[in-house]
DNA sequence: GGGTGATGCTGAG
DNA sequence: TCAGCCTCACCCC
């Protein structure tokens, strides 16, 4: 379930367990494995994400690159370590856990220099910090695209995936398809700090979770079950958790969106809201 | 047991 | 714009 939660969740594992230590290196699957022996027995410095972006600083060796894309995961084991599957692309291991890099889209090694430009090309990442906004409202003026695709830029901000670009948008009440130098500055603001304060919850809870108790009638987040956390995101002609009107989707940049029509107003064109698919 | 979709991205055309 | 790729959980038979 990678967006930027959960990378920085995972970076903090890593940086508590792995992190300080002189790591072994492998790579069960074998195609990182000339790689991996040039990270093996080097001590770990330090683990920084960057939006959907992990880089492994190592003492005297490469940076690690991984970006897990759409299906990696990088689970990491304490205690009762199971043995790696034979396509585990990377083990890292320390004297204190074990972490096992699966499917990832990227597994590299670059220099200092390459993960700068690699950061130099992301947007303000919400989980760094609010001070990000500026960069956020300056990208948005430069961009004319929806901002129901704009939000998935990487370049405008980084770490937003497809769950939370429908639920940021609900939860700020602008229509998906409103062009993204449009938002007024005071609706630009608030995307920007939902963005930070949902990615946060994210964090804290271990999975995305935007609906207010209220909206359903229970006491706290926490209490909400799986199929109660969200308002929008794979709801399609369910009720609105506010108003009651069926969730639409509609297809952006070749992925689906979910929005509600009545809470996500934005004076577009009846003839504009067809489905594109 | 097979088919499919998934919170992502790239590269060919 | 779309096929392809990475892996696995989940659904259906």
């Amino acid at each position: 379930m990678p967006e930027g939660h959960t990378l920085y969740r995972i970076a903090s594992r890593h940086n508590e367990l792995l992190a300080g230590s002189y790591v072994r290196a492998s790579s069960p699957q074998g195609r990182f494995s000339e790689d991996a022996a040039l990270i093996d027995g080097r001590r770990l410095d330090a683990v920084d994400a960057y939006g959907k972006h992990l880089f492994y600083r190592f003492d005297a060796a490469p940076v690690l690159h991984v970006h897990l894309g759409l299906v990696g995961k990088f689970p990491t084991f304490s205690e009762d370590r199971p043995a790696p599957s034979p396509a585990t692309r990377l083990v890292l291991e320390s004297d204190r856990a074990v972490a096992y890099l699966i499917g990832p889209m990227t597994c590299r090694l670059i220099d200092t220099a390459e993960g700068e430009i690699v950061i130099a090309e992301l947007g303000p990442d919400p989980l760094r910090g609010r001070r990000g906004r500026v960069a956020f409202l300056g990208g948005l003026e430069r961009r004319t695209k929806p901002i129901g695709e704009a939000l998935l830029d990487q370049g405008l901000i980084a770490g937003i995936g497809n769950v939370f670009r429908s639920e940021l948008l609900f939860l700020a009440g602008v229509h998906p398809l409103l062009p993204a130098n449009r938002l007024d500055g005071d609706n630009a603001s608030r995307l920007w700090d939902l963005a930070v304060d949902e990615m946060r919850n994210g964090v804290r809870f271990g999975h995305i979770v935007t609906v207010r108790p209220r909206d359903v009638g229970a006491r706290s987040r926490a209490d909400l079950d799986r199929d109660e956390r969200l308002y929008v995101y794979h709801r399609e002609g369910l009720p609105c958790r506010r108003c009651g009107t069926a969730i639409a989707v509609l297809t952006m940049g070749s992925r689906r969106m979910w929005w509600c029509p009545v809470c996500q107003p934005g004076g577009i064109p009846a003839s504009a809201l067809a489905p594109r698919s």
